[in-house]
RNA sequence: GCGGCCGUAGCUCAGUUGGAUAGAGCGAGCGCCUCCUAAGCGCUAGGUCACCGGUUCAACUCCGGUCGGUCGCGCCA
């Protein structure tokens, strides 16, 4: 809640009180701008919400406030009544300009809250297997996830960034047997891929960096003598390659966790002793299943095989009791939408540790659609017929495919146009955003003069507009946080690169005759740029100063 | 079959605890640079908000059903 408004929604509530008597919670009155700029500057339904309590016709209620409100001030220069009980409120220009000089002493930090949920956050995302490429699906995970944890920051929460490397199943013996085979073949051994292994590129070029490393000292070992090497040295470049991709991405975090390391540290079998503990598990089939369905899963699972290897669940609880143990309160898993079936299972397994259900939250990261000449192009990186994210960043840019998987939520579906993102140069809308920052820079950089300390004369509707949508910025940035949704960052953006480009074309900023005015709007323009800036770093975009 | 997500302009998508005439970008048409970056601005065209019913003063929004798309439903990971 922006400070005009909070000012308002007191205003209303004092003149409430006055008229009918009545006590109304602040967070029950909705003060909100109007789509049309006829409707005011911010407008109010109270007078609807109130008919039923009050028993009176909505606009009876609404004149009664209005008479309230006009004796007071705060900023009003009028209030009307409109609709079927619409209050809406002009503001003072004035009132409006005040937020300059905040964003101007505020810089970096405008748009920060303090945030009254002192609880530890851990956000996982990503957590891609380190065995090829990341893909497009993974981009838009790094990008929401790495986004969200920003603005979740700015919002006052207290987050920690987390990579969980799944480097102990399976599929790790398959990348290494499929790079055993690679080296083998650069020295013409006739040795092909395993068929369930990895047919990637990537691989290859590991392979070449075998010989550069050890030569040909592996090449007459027995192959399930030599394996582990290869285990050892693939996951090594696997996991390199994924650091160095999402540090090209923009994308960090602040801890990466070994499913390995999980094991060795015995954190599996203090796991399975908990869910036993708590009662929780049973044998059958000499399998050990946990009771998923006594927390609302709609069959039991397997933790144990028969066999006595764990299946992959079991370590998976063990990582999640881990980032309990370090002391996180909330656990966010942002994870693929092919795992959506495993949500409920995990929400089972938080509880037969123990814990609430609410102490997990698990959001769905949509699949983006890949489409190529209008057909959906699909991908595997199993077989290495795979559009990589740095493939991606090659055609369009870090920025633009960043920008790109954040404007939309994470849990729609979503097509991307491969022959679009090559061109997308001149089309997408994060040069829009990216184009009124280098021109208020432009401004900037041409201005002879300083920015003006007061603003009296901010009134053109054009500068009001973006004074109301700069209020705006620490309250959508809350918002954001709260509900998981970076999206609304972008909508934000374009709202505010709008405005600006609008502001441009109909007022000059520099060399006015009048100077008081330049400078004030030289301030003004300052502010934009601040609050764009501030907004695209949310979302890891750059503000350029030149296009 | 069961479950998750989705269905809004030609395309890709927004739509703030249910509110006034449902919006943006791209694409289409028409205008705007003697002036701070025209990667911009203004105007126009384009909609039974998939369909049916219910709740409400008020439904794109909430509830139920139907249709369509997508992903998942292993002692794989």
């Amino acid at each position: 809640m922006n400070l005009i408004e909070t000012t308002l929604k007191k205003t209303i509530q004092y003149a409430i009180k006055k008229a009918f008597d009545t006590d109304i919670e602040l967070d029950e009155i909705v003060v909100e701008e109007p789509k049309s700029k006829e409707h005011g500057d911010y407008a109010t339904n109270v007078a609807m919400r109130l008919s039923k309590v009050l028993r009176q016709n909505p606009k009876a209620i609404a004149e009664k406030l209005l008479h309230e409100l006009e004796s007071k001030e705060d900023g009003i220069r009028k209030a009307e009544i409109a609709g079927p009980g619409f209050i809406n409120f002009f503001m003072e220009a004035g009132s409006l300009s005040e937020v300059i000089a905040k964003v101007l002493s505020e810089d970096k930090d405008f748009g920060k809250t303090v945030c009254e949920d002192k609880r530890r956050w851990n956000v996982e995302y990503v957590s891609a297997n380190p065995t090829g490429d990341l893909h497009p699906g993974h981009a838009r995970g790094a990008s929401i996830g790495d986004s969200l944890t920003r603005i979740m920051k700015t919002a006052g929460y207290d987050v920690t960034r987390e990579y969980y490397i799944n480097d102990a199943g399976n599929q790790i013996n398959n990348m290494a047997k499929s790079l055993q085979a690679r080296y083998l073949q650069s020295y013409g051994i006739d040795i092909t891929v395993p068929e369930d292994g990895y047919h990637g590129k990537d691989l290859i070029e590991i392979a070449e960096t075998v010989v550069s490393e050890v030569g040909d000292a592996y090449k007459d070992v027995d192959i399930e003598e030599s394996l582990p090497f290869f285990r050892q040295i693939g996951l090594r470049e696997e996991t390199k390659k994924l650091r160095d991709d999402l540090w090209t991405f923009n994308v960090e975090f602040d801890v990466w966790t070994s499913e390995q390391s999980v094991y060795d540290r015995g954190l599996v079998e203090r796991a399975l002793k908990q869910l036993t503990d708590n009662g929780n598990t049973y044998v059958s089939e000499e399998a050990t299943w946990l009771r998923t369905t006594e927390f609302g899963d709609d069959k039991d699972r397997v933790l144990v095989r028969g066999n006595g290897l764990y299946t992959y669940l079991l370590p998976d609880i063990a990582y999640h009791l881990n980032k309990k143990d370090r002391g996180f309160d909330v656990l966010i898993d942002l994870l693929g939408a092919d795992h959506h079936g495993y949500i409920a299972r995990l929400k089972a397994a938080i509880q037969a540790l123990g814990y609430p259900s609410s102490d997990l939250e698990v959001d769905i990261i949509q699949m983006a659609r890949m489409l190529k000449d209008g057909e959906e192009f699909k991908m595997s990186k199993r077989t290495g017929k795979a559009v990589s994210l740095k493939d991606l960043i090659e055609e369009a840019g870090v920025d633009a495919v960043r920008y790109y998987f954040v404007s939309r939520a994470g849990d729609t579906h979503m097509d991307l146009d491969l022959d679009m993102a090559s061109k997308q140069s001149n089309e997408n809308p994060v040069y829009y955003a990216q184009y009124a920052h280098a021109r208020m820079c432009s401004i900037l950089r041409n201005a002879d003069v300083q920015p003006a300390t007061s603003f009296e004369l901010i009134i053109h509707p054009k500068e009001s507009e973006l004074c109301k949508i700069m209020f705006e910025f620490p309250q959508m940035v809350k918002d954001a946080a709260q509900t998981r949704q970076p999206h609304k960052v972008c909508n934000y953006i374009q709202k505010l690169a709008s405005a600006f480009h609008a502001f441009y074309n109909e007022c000059q900023v520099l060399n006015l005759e009048d100077a008081r005015l330049s400078a004030q709007r030289l301030g003004l323009v300052k502010a934009v740029q601040i609050t764009l800036r501030n907004a695209l770093t949310l979302i890891g975009v750059g503000a350029p100063e030149k296009m």
